[in-house]
DNA sequence: CCCTTTTGACTGACTAGTCAGTAAATACGA
DNA sequence: TCGTATTTACTGACTAGTCAGTCAAAAGGG
């Protein structure tokens, strides 16, 4: 029965890093304000203060919400056989358009502000370390098992994340659904023709 | 020895482009502000605002500026062998970061306001297709002359195109050399394997 | 003298962040 | 169990600063 002491502050939280979703997808980075994540919030922007001191203090926390979703995300692919878990991988990675695109052309916005900003520097290295690691770990499965060609897991990994994020830059930039069909057409070319050869 | 008549205003614009790319090297596109295009102008902000009404108007010009220099620059590729031609031009695009890595910063950052900036978005679609014609030009050559593989021609650009935006998404989010270098790699490869190949 | 160009002072809109005060919930003491 | 502190979560008014853009005046060359 005992309940977590911070069960309150939590939800609240959770639910200022749910204002801060909506007002991102729906202004974009440039345009997301206290004022804005606010509104969304149904409070008044010095309630956002008292639970962050600075904006910089909630966007770290808010990108530290998002992509623990996505790995979350990530992580449900379960399958062990090498072949079908890089395919169900590479699919979780190059996700559908539709309700997520406000969602790519934010992120967009906050990978491209990386330069600046060292707190996005470090999630952003850090989680494309962490999918890097996935990728490798099941090319080297592959490897061992002998389903796969003998190439450079890291190598491999590079190369099909390097695909990935040119998709989604693509699908953000010329707002074309044929950047991600393009993609996993690549990504699939790739792994029957690299990987799987011999 | 007829000089346009807007001799010295086509210099002073030329001097506003210059400007703008200096400050935008500098502060990236978030902190670009009429002041600091100003400062790298040595005049006043109104100076500018004498030649550009607006800063939208300003950045639109830049925009085509800077695109068109990109275009030069690709266009001075004049080998007509297929397979030499289609590697200089893979090379033109993934550009050596040094003295241009605050440029690639910067023009991500472009890129990624395109969903909310008309101009910018009608600007880099444009550019996109242009690149990718000249691809699918040099590739459509090397299938007739039978140095390349039967590959359609649009996906192959369309592919070597995400490789090429990937890496320097890349590049600029991971703050990675080796992002541009997966790319050549990545991209050796696909020339080699895929096209190439019979 | 006129026309282009430039300046400095200004405006209004918007920004993050501060602060005193408030209301309700919670903890504590007798 | 009743009354008194204390804490949590918040509001509305405010500050200080930044931004693009305006405008009257002035500089300066032909």
């Amino acid at each position: 029965m005992a309940e977590p002491p911070d069960r309150r502050t939590s939800e609240i939280d959770e639910a200022i890093m749910r204002a801060t979703y909506r007002a991102l997808h729906e202004h974009g980075y440039a345009g997301l304000t206290m004022q804005r994540i606010a509104d969304e919030y149904g409070k008044s922007t010095a309630a956002i203060h008292y639970h962050y001191d600075t904006k910089e203090e909630l966007l770290a926390a808010f990108l530290d919400f998002l992509l623990e979703r996505f790995r979350e995300a990530v992580h449900e692919v379960e399958t062990t056989d090498p072949e079908r878990r890089l395919r169900l991988l590479l699919d979780q990675l190059i996700v559908e358009p539709g309700d997520h695109h406000g969602l790519l052309v934010a992120m967009l916005e906050m990978r491209s502000q990386a330069p600046y900003n060292e707190t996005f520097r470090e999630r952003f290295q850090q989680n494309d370390e962490y999918i890097r690691y996935l990728l490798e770990t099941v090319i080297g499965h592959g490897i061992e098992e002998g389903v796969f060609a003998d190439v450079d897991p890291e190598h491999t990994a590079r190369t099909l994340l390097t695909v990935v994020d040119g998709a989604r830059t693509r699908a953000v930039v010329l707002d074309e659904q044929t950047a991600l069909e393009t993609a996993r057409a690549a990504v699939e070319e790739y792994v029957d023709t690299v990987v799987l050869a011999d």
